[in-house]
DNA sequence: GTGAAAGCGCTAACAA
DNA sequence: TTGTTAGCGCTTTCAC
C-alpha cells in the first residue's frame, strides 16, 4: 500500500518527473525563458494541467521574482482611489503579476512605512505609492530598493516614475466655471499642510495654488479668499462656519475636495442657506456620491482609471529595466458641473 | 580596498556572524522560540539594530511561516468594507503579521478564485474572505489549505469558521420602525440571487427572509411585498419605477442595501415626490453617506469594526491551532434613524 | 536544446 | 542552552 500523501502540494519536482524531464526545463517553461522546445514545453504545459500545478511564489521569490505588485492607499475610505485600483488591475490582468494592497493608516505616515516596509521584506517585484505621506527622502530609499511609482504627488525623481493629475488646471476648471456663472466673491477651502518638507508636492497645495493663478487670471487678484482647515467633512463644516460669521460672504466657495464640500453643505443648510440659490458650492475629485441625486455636486473628475492604468505601465517598464530614464506623466481632469453652481443672486 | 558590496541586504547570517553567534540563536530571537538565553537574545537584538536586519518573509516561508494575512473583498468600491479592514488591522497591529487587502474585482467569482489562489501561491498564514461568491466547495477547499474565516455570509462549515451580521435581525429593526410610524404598505426592494447553491447563505437572501418575518409577526402578511432587482444604483432606480407605476403606492420602501435607496431617492424626486412626505425610505449598511446632511439616510449599522476585530481574533485562534472546532459568531446590528422616514400622510 | 548541481535566506531536526 | 546540518521549491549558472 502506498502511504497517504499528507495533502502535499505539487511542486516543480512533481511536475518534472511526470513529464519526464528536468526541474530546469519546467522552470524554463514557467518563465517563457529561452532554452526550450516547442515540444518540450507542450510537454511540460500537459504535466503542469494535469497535477493542477502551481507554483509557490516564496520560492520564486527566493532567486527570482515574486510576480506580486504592491499598491498603497493612504486611506481605503477615500472614494477616488478604487478608480486608480480599477486602472491597476486592469493592466496587469493579461500579465503574471498579481496585485495585493496595502492598507496605509487613514494619514499615518508611521503605518505607511510599515506597510512598504512589509513589502520590501515580502519580496515584491513592484510598489505603487498612491498620495504618499512619506517625505521625499524617504519614497527615494523605497525606489532604490524596488521599483516604483508615485501616483498623485507633484515633484520628480530620478529614481521613480510619478502620474499625477493637473491639480493645478483642475482649480482654473472649477474658479473659470464659477466666474462664468458671473461669481466674483469666490472662497477656496484648503487642507492646510503640516509638513513644510512635502508641502508643495501635494495635491491639496497645487489646487490652492491653481486658485490663486486662475483669480488672478480673471482679474481678480482682490477677491483671492483662502480658507485654510483640512480635506475633511469636519474641516468643510469649520471652514463654511467660518465664512457664516462674515459680514461680507462669498457668493461662491470652491472645497478642495468632495467630502470638504459635504461639511460645507452640512453648515449652510444649518445656517438655512440655499444652494445654489444662496451660494454655490463646488468640491473636488467627483467621488462616487457626489453624483447622488441629492447631493449633484459639481466637481472635477480625475482621470482615475487613466492614472492607474499608466501607474501599471510605468511599473512594468521599470520592472523591465531598473536604469530607465524616471517619467513624469500628468493627466487632465474635467469639470462636472452639477446643481449646486448656479448663478450669484442679481 | 574593500570590494563595494553592491547594495546586498542584510540577512540572518549578517546578523549571527556581527552577534558572534549561530544562526539558529537569531532564528529562535525572531520567532521567540524557545531556548535562548536572556544575554542571547540581548546580544541579538542589538546586532539586529546595528545593522538594520529585516526578516526575508519569502525565505522564512519556505518553512516557516510568511507573517501574512490575506483578505478579500468582493468589490472595494463598498464604502462597509472600511470598517471591517480597521476591525481586521486593529486587532493584528500588535502581532508582527501584516495585512494584504485582495482586489477581488466587482462581484466577478473568476477574480475572486484568482485572487485566493494568488494567496495560497503565496504562503499566506491566514486569509479572510468577505462576503464571497464562491461556492461552498470551493470556500472549505481553500479552509483546507489555509487557516480561514468567512465574514458577511451565513452557513456554518466545520472547515472555517464565521463571522455575519444578523441580517435578519437587520431587516426586522427597520419593518418595525416603519410599522412604529403608522406604515402598513412596505414594500421592500431586494438583490435577486441568481445562484441557487449559495443563496440562502447570502446576507441578501436574509434581510429578505427578515422582512418577511418581521412583517407576519406585526400581522402585516397581507402587505408582504418584495421587489426583486439587484443591489445597486441602478437596481434601486428600477425598482422605484416598478413602484411608480402601481395605482396603489407603498408608502414606505425598505431598500436592501443604502446605494439602492439611492436609485430610489433618484427616481422618488424626478417623479416630484417628496422623502418622507410622500413616501418613507430606508436603506442598510449605514455607509458614510447614509449620514451626509443632503441625503440622511434612515438606516442599518453593521457592526463592521466589531465584525473585522473578531474576524482577526478567530483567525489568529484557527492559525495556533489548526484543528480547533469551528466558530460562527453573529453580531447585532443597530438602526440609525434619519430624515428620509416619517409617518405616513394621514 | 538539455539537465546536473549550486545556492537564495530561513527554520527545524538533531547533536553536542 | 547552543550550534551543525539538511532541506523548503525554485532559478541560475554552466557543463554537456
Amino acid at each position: 500500500m502506498e502511504p497517504p500523501a499528507p495533502q502535499r502540494r505539487v511542486t516543480i519536482v512533481d511536475v518534472a518527473r511526470h513529464a519526464q524531464v528536468s526541474t530546469t526545463a519546467v522552470s524554463k517553461v514557467l518563465r517563457n525563458a529561452y532554452g526550450a522546445s516547442p515540444e518540450m514545453r507542450a510537454k511540460v504545459r500537459r504535466a503542469i494541467d494535469e497535477l493542477g500545478y502551481r507554483p509557490n511564489a516564496a520560492a520564486r521569490g527566493m532567486r527570482g521574482q515574486t510576480y506580486t505588485i504592491g499598491v498603497v492607499l493612504p486611506d481605503i475610505r477615500n472614494p477616488f482611489f478604487p478608480e486608480i485600483i480599477d486602472g491597476i488591475t486592469g493592466r496587469l490582468a493579461e500579465t503574471e503579476y498579481q496585485v495585493f494592497l496595502g492598507p496605509g493608516g487613514c494619514d499615518d505616515e508611521k503605518a505607511e512605512a510599515r506597510v512598504t516596509d512589509a513589502m520590501i521584506d515580502r519580496g515584491m517585484d513592484g510598489i505603487v505609492l498612491v498620495a504618499p505621506l512619506s517625505p521625499r527622502a524617504r519614497l527615494e530609499h523605497i525606489a532604490s530598493l524596488v521599483p516604483t511609482v508615485v501616483v498623485g504627488r507633484h515633484g520628480h525623481s530620478l529614481v521613480y516614475d510619478t502620474v499625477t493629475d493637473d491639480d493645478m488646471a483642475g482649480a482654473s476648471l472649477v474658479v473659470d466655471h464659477l466666474a462664468g456663472l458671473g461669481h466674483r466673491r469666490i472662497t477656496h477651502i484648503e487642507h492646510h499642510e503640516t509638513d513644510p518638507t512635502r508641502s508643495a508636492e501635494m495635491p491639496n497645495a497645487q489646487r490652492a495654488e491653481g486658485y490663486r493663478r486662475a483669480m488672478r487670471a480673471l482679474g481678480l487678484a482682490e477677491e483671492i479668499d483662502i480658507v485654510s482647515t483640512s480635506y475633511t467633512q469636519q474641516g468643510g463644516y469649520q471652514g463654511a462656519q467660518e465664512l457664516l460669521a462674515r459680514t461680507c460672504r462669498p457668493t461662491a466657495v470652491f472645497a478642495g475636495a468632495d467630502i470638504v464640500a459635504m461639511g460645507v453643505l452640512d453648515a449652510f443648510a444649518e445656517a438655512g442657506l440655499s444652494v445654489p440659490g444662496d451660494i454655490s458650492v463646488a468640491g473636488y475629485d467627483n467621488t462616487t456620491f457626489a453624483a447622488f441625486g441629492p447631493i449633484s455636486l459639481t466637481s472635477v473628475d480625475q482621470a482615475g482609471h487613466e492614472i492607474g492604468d499608466n501607474a501599471a505601465r510605468l511599473l512594468l517598464e521599470r520592472i523591465a529595466d531598473r536604469h530607465k530614464a524616471s517619467a513624469q506623466l500628468k493627466l487632465s481632469p474635467t469639470l462636472v458641473p452639477r446643481r449646486t453652481t448656479a448663478p450669484p443672486r442679481p
